[in-house]
DNA sequence: TTTTTTGCAAAAGGTTTGCAACACG
DNA sequence: CGTGTTGCAAACCTTTTGCAAAAAA
């Protein structure tokens, strides 16, 4: 997998270009996982990044869409690179995230959008499962 | 639609009977919307019901099936009776809240975990959709 | 009477904000 | 140089917890 250049990837949503920026996408692409920013922080905890910045930066990221936030946990919240395109079975009791494609949901969503009174357009969707992992379930 | 009996439901669960977990089911059915707790606490204001005992009451339904969260706003929890058997579309300006059915989940959950190298069941699963509804679009 | 539930107040923990220093373009 | 970005510290706000009093069974 060639990796993403994030440089460009910032230019063109008309980001300035930050060590900062480009440690936390690189980071998100790397891990492959919906992230925290206390795990993004601990990913970068040589390079004295403040939470606030990894806070400012992912919401900005969300808005412009180079991010999306992932629902998978109450207490806080994940984050990852929006050209994931993939959705995700957590297990509710260790954590552990397997990914699953999904080809079904865009022709649900035309349909849902259809019968819908109030809404046309779909900006963005959740759809995650819960249950417990095959590990889980033996302890 | 005929109110549900939530003493029958309570005593179904184990649950003790207590005025305050009447008044907090008979709200959620009332207003067949997820609610957050501050709701739920200014529709029973007069009750003088804390905080913390509606979100002891909800945790705890939530935990034996009675009521479910529903992952739509990532400020504060919502919660909405376990049996809505439906999904949102939630507008992302004005916060409104319209149901959708949906028969293929199921389908689509059964070939997810038969392709799944770590889970064999699920339990729960979110499935949401977010756009911007007819009348914010025109502002 | 025993056990659970509640109100109150305080604590916890994730997230946001103000501000001055700094860095990108 | 001008404006956007960062680190730091404090503020914010939802959620959780401890405890003694009250209520359910």
């Amino acid at each position: 997998m060639v990796p993403t250049d994030f440089k460009k990837e910032l230019h063109t949503y008309n980001y300035r270009i930050t060590p900062t920026r480009l440690l936390i996408l690189q980071l998100l692409e790397k891990n492959h996982r919906p992230m925290t920013v206390e795990k993004i922080a601990a990913g970068l905890k040589n390079k004295n990044i403040d939470m606030a910045t990894i806070y400012r930066n992912l919401l900005s990221f969300e808005k412009s869409g180079l991010v999306k936030r992932v629902d998978i946990n109450k207490k806080a919240a994940h984050f990852e690179l929006s050209s994931a395109h993939h959705h995700h079975i957590v297990c509710t009791d260790c954590g552990e995230i397997e990914d699953f494609e999904n080809d079904t949901l865009e022709y649900l969503i035309e349909k849902t959008v259809h019968l819908s009174s109030h809404f046309k357009h779909i900006q963005k969707h959740s759809l995650e499962l819960f249950g417990v992992c095959k590990t889980c379930e033996k302890k």
